[in-house]
DNA sequence: CTTTTATCGTTGCAATTGCAACGAAAGTCA
DNA sequence: TGACTTTCGTTGCAATTGCAACGATAAAAG
């Protein structure tokens, strides 16, 4: 193959990117006008509902986020009063990052429009191609962590959520 | 559901995200080692590989990049002198932007890499898994298309080029 | 024709970003 | 104990980005 023949449109990474750009956007565009968060406060945010007292470490590497992003998305949710950020007690170097009742409000806020949106999103799928489909991204994931080149994965999303353990703990 | 059961890392958006930085990270790493160049001069140079004397607005159009991204990615190629930027002859407010010799070499060159990270990608997946996968994004798309806020595709993509045209034209 | 409207590519500008470096604090090892 | 090393969160800085506005040109309307 020359590059006359070569197809963007038909290219898997660009393909993917064209996706969740697009699907970020439109999801974005919801809670920017609910709450005024852009990605990585939502983010944030939407972690914190579910641990408290968190470093910007333990976000980071559950986010998918560059640590100053988190840092500086913790800031600002800080000022807004959303969060609530001390120093951690036995190790001076961490902080401790929580929600704030304010913070719980507006995630409770916003949370149903995103599952609409998702709902709306995986509307035409039935569930097991929803299945299917996160399997093959797990299976893409697999082949990236062979590569020499390519980042790890944030150890997050090493644990599949969407699929039901099967090992309980 | 409230706050505290939202589960990130299983929801969709969020994972097509974290799977399409990856991808697109570690593909920008291969070709910007070799060429030197990003994510948006790449995708110009993948479409002018295909279509000579194009405009800004039409490499806009088809490699879902922002037309001013484009404008300063073509303006960078053409410092390097990978592309050749003419005024239309019949519209003086177009350009006709077209691959150089040049270009064409270092489009040559990187293919290869980016074919062969492809093919590592989905190295695990069968052709079926990979129809399926495709089918599914496209399923998505269209369901965004229903969305009165999404924004909508660019027109290169809303023509699927895996699957092989069964109405030729 | 003249006037208005639309489209082209570029650029100013402010905001965001990634990366590296930083000081502070804790861990490690002798 | 003291000297390194590591890890923490933050920030300086340069580069990138999106958006709006711009002048130039073409098309449409009158």
């Amino acid at each position: 193959m020359n590059s006359t023949t070569f197809q963007l449109s038909s290219f898997m990474p660009y393909r993917l990117a064209v996706l969740s750009e697009r699907t970020s956007r439109s999801l974005s565009v919801v809670y920017e006008k609910i709450s005024g968060l852009n990605v990585a406060e939502w983010r944030v945010l939407v972690h914190l509902g579910r641990s408290d007292r968190v470093s910007v470490r333990e976000i980071h590497n559950c986010v998918n986020l560059e640590k100053s992003r988190v840092s500086r998305a913790v800031k600002k949710l800080d000022a807004s009063g959303l969060v609530e950020k001390l120093p951690a007690e036995d190790d001076a170097r961490l902080v401790e990052i929580s929600l704030s009742d304010n913070g719980r409000a507006v995630l409770s806020e916003i949370l149903p429009h995103a599952m609409l949106f998702e709902q709306n999103l995986l509307s035409n799928l039935t569930q097991q191609e929803l299945q299917t489909f996160c399997d093959i991204m797990e299976k893409m994931h697999a082949a990236m962590d062979k590569m020499p080149n390519a980042r790890p994965r944030s150890q997050k999303d090493l644990q599949p959520a969407s699929t039901p353990a099967t090992t309980p703990q």
